[in-house]
DNA sequence: TTGAAAGCGCTACCAT
DNA sequence: ATGGTAGCGCTTTCAA
């Protein structure tokens, strides 16, 4: 059994061998095993099982050459290889991106930018080659110049929660109800002063959860608390945490912008002899495995990294089967809210 | 000025229509654009000008074709979404790898396998479509079933920390120097019994940390403490943790398999009410962010998995360069010990 | 429904 | 050193 690509004399299977074996011309092959119209059952089936039984696959550059496709997804990453290292939400979201890429014949071609040129040259790249019929925007800002840029190149896109504006498909997972949830809870352990470690400006996931806090609190009948401007980072946790040090009156609670944030929050406080959640409940926003090493555990809000990477590329994929018809948007849920012990009721 | 590949009727620039604006044919402008001999360096420098004036780039799936090569690399990783998730390790590694890539021209194929079958399946796809022109094995186990495979396939490959009748070019970054430096230094500090959190069975890195621990111990005319036979993770750590307090005689000082595992093992501790470094000192291996973060800090012996990235691709394009040579394998400096606070003197 | 043949855009060979 | 041309292995059009 040559399963393996090789006929049996080491030769590769081409389609011209499938064909003659089973009878018909090529283009009768090529139809038959790409479920194009035009054949009979009968026929198909025939040239299935001829191509079952040598093992043929057919050759990528081949098809690519001639139907002007790559089958490959592109995802360019713009980070730092430290912080990348650091962030573990990027392992969940690949895992989706792939398999939901490989269920449907793509690969994933990944890039790693460190700086907006290079980052910028690598979609040219991947335009001018054709290396892939699309790529994947994630953590999209607010004006984000990768939209302008990449529909310029002429390449196929999805983003994940874009702005009206934006030309692509969308997938978008809102994290507005998860940051309510937690503010909530914080109000109904008894909280009335709640502050906030935000994320840089002109990213949406900083305007979003900025806004839910403040409009949650509003709802509850309270003012926002004091609201620290930082990153998303372990580092700027640790910041914030030095500015609420400083503070004449500290709030009770304080909702991060995500959950390393919170753990370099957590950690610098306690360094700091503050404990948690004793004097300060902290909750984060992402729901990383390492929110559970913590001491306390992090209370944090979960997402669904890994069907956020499926979405995208279905949605992509998608879009790519017909290009005529404009696909619907996605919207994912949420996720949930995880309670642990970062949180508790006020001193008083 | 045309530098998205599209000349200014919109049309792809083709090699022809470089050849055709310089005055020469196709034949030649392929030679001196891909510093293949046989032109002048008069031509060459015309046509390099042409190509650039226009925005040349070359069409990767007709050199493909042609050529038949892919200029991809294939990185498959075996592993759940969610040890993903958790493993830092991943992320510098991913970047070396394709920086690495890029400088010369390749892009890297990610492949996610969640279990045996499936990593087999997505190796005899590279395979058989050609998409890449060789790939990473990455975590070689003693005898690794990767190997056959992939040599079966006749796919190129480089291999890292491969034992001696590994076919391919291997790189090595042995893990021996900085387990002897982690023991020596807890040896220094004056501990006597010192045990050790292994890793599975079958995987290099175990075997390697262990031997080591062992001979190390040896050389300074200790015996071995207790080995502790688990994995490379967080849980791991948290199981030997609890294997040891139920211990007569509890070593000293332990030496744990990775960073991931040693947090597991501290923070088990901790909640059982060990104090650290003063009951037990703990070290790690690998270097991660993480060890910084946790209370004391690890001290652990930091590799250099962007570079390891780096290197394991750079060989595979050397050797995928000259076919008939032999590449001479790569050994990579070791890396460096990290001492923080979980590691001090015994009580007594 | 089927088959023949013309591309797809390069590389590589063989003349010149 | 150059230029023509035959592939590479498919898809796709167009006749039959």
């Amino acid at each position: 059994m040559a399963t393996n690509g090789l006929s049996f004399d080491g030769r590769r299977v081409l389609l011209s061998d499938v064909a003659r074996l089973a009878g018909v011309a090529i283009s009768s092959a090529s139809a038959a095993l790409n479920d194009r119209p035009g054949v009979s059952e009968d026929t198909r089936a025939r040239v299935r099982a001829v191509a079952e039984g040598l093992g043929y696959v057919a050759s990528l550059s081949a098809k690519s050459l001639s139907s002007k496709r790559a089958f490959a997804v592109g995802l360019v990453i713009h980070r730092d290889a430290e912080v990348l290292e650091a962030d573990p939400f990027f392992g969940a979201y690949i895992a989706g991106v792939e398999r939901a890429a490989a269920a449907r014949g793509h690969a994933v071609v990944l890039q790693i930018a460190e700086d907006d040129a290079e980052e910028v040259r690598r979609y040219e790249e991947l335009a001018a080659t054709h290396r892939v019929d699309g790529v994947l925007i994630n953590e999209t800002m607010d004006p984000d110049p990768r939209i302008q840029l990449v529909q310029g190149l002429g390449l196929a896109a999805v983003s994940v929660n874009a702005g009206p504006d934006c030309p692509f498909p969308n997938v978008s997972q809102d994290s507005g109800p998860g940051v309510a949830e937690i503010v909530e809870h914080l109000i109904a352990l008894g909280h009335r002063d709640i502050g906030h470690v935000s994320g840089p400006p002109g990213y949406t996931h900083t305007h979003r959860r900025e806004d839910v806090w403040r409009s949650t609190l509003a709802l509850a009948g309270l003012r926002p608390g004091p609201l620290f401007r930082g990153h998303f980072t372990y580092e700027a946790g640790r910041h914030a945490a030095d500015a609420w040090l400083g503070l004449d009156t500290r709030p009770t609670a304080v909702v991060c912008v995500t959950d390393l944030c919170a753990i370099g929050f957590m950690l610098r406080l306690q360094e700091a002899g503050v404990t948690i959640p004793g004097e300060i409940s902290v909750a984060g926003f992402d729901g990383i495995a390492m929110g559970t090493y913590v001491q306390p555990g992090l209370t944090t809000f979960r997402g669904t990294p890994r069907r956020l990477g499926e979405a995208m590329v279905t949605l992509l994929l998608d879009s790519l089967d017909r290009p005529d018809e404009t696909v619907p948007d996605v919207v994912l849920p949420s996720g949930r809210l995880v309670l642990r012990a970062s949180t508790g009721p006020p001193a008083s």
